[in-house]
DNA sequence: CGTCATTTTGAAGAGCGTCAACTGTAGTGG
DNA sequence: CCACTACAGTTGACGCTCTTCAAAATGACG
């Protein structure tokens, strides 16, 4: 992984940056920091004045209720902007925590601003952000009404997709450095049912999880049971077919 | 409501604009269009030509499983953009769909990518974006952790605070114009279970909910109950207190 | 070898979903 | 004015999915 460009590389799945906005931002990198597994990179009510970008590893994002219970609301993989949010808003509405080992770059609010006003780089950084909330309405759809084993099915599924886009995946597998219970705590579903529904998936020759790592046994049917489309990714050339999609407890009529 | 400048209204509500954008905004909106209840203004895959902002009325985002079960991913509510995504994505992920009887106006994309360019509208723009993704984040932690009483609570008193801020609150009591089967989709609940949920807060008097209407009965306790904190909504002078938040099942420890 | 976190298994039960029937209300058309 | 329809709300009965509690098994590490 080089450690510079990994922004770019992920702004330029939007579109193709010109030489100088890939210059301008193999400059404005810093050194990355190494952060620890299981510790927060960001907490909850903070204002950081500096912008992480993940260079590897995997972190999340959680929220916590005042009973302990937690919900991870979304998975970082290399790339992506932990904090993006600290460039208009005054504090963080969550926290920012790293899963794996982690290695992050700071980039400072000034420069944040400062790409913006670069065209090309400031729509990417748009697309960053609108995708980022795609993915989240996604997991609100999951918890709110897959079954166990489809929510299960479904993310394994999105993490296949998304590390494949950073090169992280291997043939049918890739490392996913998760307990299940944060697996858990990321499906709304303790930890126990997470256990079961995993033996589940894997008697039904779908996929299987162990030790960190998640083989995909049998994409196409996979893909199938869990009901995945991916154009909510919005991946380069993936551009999803017109939805089909039935309602029966819905009532907009076809307006 | 005056139409033309609601929109200003919300985005004032990052930051006071120069007289010169708001003349801006002013000039660069249509008129309004009716939409009909229960009508999708869009739909998934879309790929409108225009920005939709509501003004009057209530409306959704949600997206649907192809057994035709649905998931509300957000309401929206007078000053909010329906489709900001249209800017940099070439399709829609989810729906948009009237629930009451709605104004909108249209505003043609070329007019928002030249919004962007003015520095205090972008910024706004980008406030708007991250506040409804905030909003997301906490939708998520109620659907995955929050019991059925507790989920309906924090909806209410959030909607209560988001229509306060656009003055279409009366006293403790505000319109909601949506069937319990509507609020079934947007917390994954039954409407069954909802109705019985709903029984159970009137009595204990905290909230009524009757023919599209929201009476907050005590306020105090029902944010309690709720476990409400406006830190998320990013109100004006909305700071919310460091969180003294307590962990039992999450593993990250206090870095 | 012992400690610790995680995984796994069992058993019991709560929360919520599903099904089905009935009520209330508004709209439609004779 | 009265069927007739349509849909939201309401209630009861039943049962499934998932949670909780508890304990044993496994594995990593000093």
């Amino acid at each position: 992984m080089e450690c510079d460009n990994m922004l770019a590389r992920k702004l330029q799945r939007f579109s193709e940056l010109a030489r100088e906005d890939i210059d301008y931002l193999d400059d404005v990198i810093g050194p990355p920091a190494v952060l620890t597994p299981r510790r927060d990179i960001i907490r909850e009510g903070e204002a950081p004045e500096d912008v992480f970008v993940l260079i590897s590893g995997l972190a999340c994002r959680y929220k916590l209720l005042r009973n302990g219970r937690r919900q991870l609301v979304a998975l970082l993989v290399p790339g992506d902007l932990c904090n993006l949010h600290m460039m208009v808003l005054d504090r963080m509405d969550h926290s920012v925590g790293a899963l794996s080992q982690c290695l992050a770059v700071r980039i400072p609010k000034r420069i944040i601003q400062e790409m913006l006003q670069r065209p090309a780089i400031g729509r990417a950084l748009w697309w960053a952000a609108l995708t980022d909330e795609a993915i989240l309405r996604e997991w609100l759809l999951s918890v709110g009404q897959r079954s166990a084993s489809e929510r299960l099915a479904h993310l394994f599924y999105e993490m296949y997709l998304r590390l494949q886009a950073v090169g992280l995946t291997d043939d049918n597998s890739y490392r996913l450095p998760v307990t299940q219970i944060e697996l858990g705590d990321a499906m709304g579903l303790s930890s126990v049912h997470i256990n079961r529904t995993l033996q589940k998936l894997r008697g039904q020759g779908l996929l299987a999880f162990d030790g960190g790592k998640v083989v995909i046994l049998d994409p196409k049917s996979l893909m199938t049971y869990a009901g995945f489309r991916d154009d909510y990714l919005f991946l380069r050339g993936g551009h999803g077919r017109s939805s089909g999609a039935v309602r029966k407890r819905s009532r907009v009529p076809p307006g």
